[in-house]
DNA sequence: CATAAATACGACTGTATAAGTCCGATTTTT
DNA sequence: AAAAATCGGACTTATACAGTCGTATTTATG
């Protein structure tokens, strides 16, 4: 169906929820994940890989938790994706770069189309900001 | 990677072969497997699909095949996408209507606004045609 | 300084879906 | 009659995703 994964999901749901937060609030994987019904341990590695990333900031310890370190119209959805999924959201063609990866890359007819396209959809989702989705 | 899937890049394939071919040409399924490295039984069955959906015209027993029944400029990605995958190309959203789908669907806070981002993506999907990929 | 509350992270398991295979039936030309 | 093709259901396998678990680390607070 093409659609995007739980993760990103979660990811959306949680930094939406930053977004639409008092400025700067801390919040725990803890309260998202109880607020939005979405299991635990899994929220945490999206939150954590967000704050690797440089979206989220992390605050250890008690009292702890995670609050927005970029602004919503600088976070894109192409970045979360990337972030989350660790990879670029490619919605067409392989990321192939020769035939170890397929076996038809010599010959295939709709390698080069299908890149343009991905391209295209790749421009959409970086224009596609957090703002855009509050 | 939000990517297609193989069945339609099989089926995208094959098309493209058509619709580069002499008008009205005739390939049988065997031809298009070996000439692109594609599995034969699965491909049998995505042109049978576009078959069944008035894309291609298929022709039975001895000397038979299929040939393309839409003009290149007519077969959109999404109805290719929706016949072989038998669904919308939804890059988005959930195909949700409740809870039953979802247990978030009450108090999912990005439905509304991937929905509007699937509108999008689609109406991108219905405007690109076979021709375009050529 | 002990405890509790939180993040951090790797390893593991389960599950759903996609990919691919197989078998037999039907159609049609020669 | 035989061969070449589509047709279609059932089946198996492979892979990716979702989810779980265990443990370590950090830090505020009494
Ligand atoms: S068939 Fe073409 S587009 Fe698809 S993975 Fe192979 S080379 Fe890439
Ligand atoms: S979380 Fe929201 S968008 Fe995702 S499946 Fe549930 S209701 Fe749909």
């Amino acid at each position: 169906m093409l659609q995007f994964s739980r993760k990103v999901e979660y990811g959306l749901i949680a930094l939406k929820h930053f977004a639409i937060g008092p400025r700067g609030a801390i919040f725990t994987a803890k309260e998202i994940s109880d607020e939005y019904n979405i299991p635990y341990d899994l929220l945490a590695k999206v939150l954590q890989k967000l704050a690797r990333a440089g979206v989220l900031v992390s605050l250890h310890g008690v009292r702890g938790g995670y609050t927005l370190r970029m602004k919503p119209e600088e976070i894109s959805l192409a970045t979360i994706i990337d972030i989350i999924d660790n990879e670029k959201p490619l919605i067409t063609a392989c990321g192939c770069e020769d035939t170890e990866c397929c076996e038809r890359f010599d010959i295939c007819t709709i390698r080069e189309p299908l890149g343009k396209i991905q391209r295209e959809i790749n421009t959409f989702f970086q224009n596609v900001t957090l703002q855009k989705i509050l």
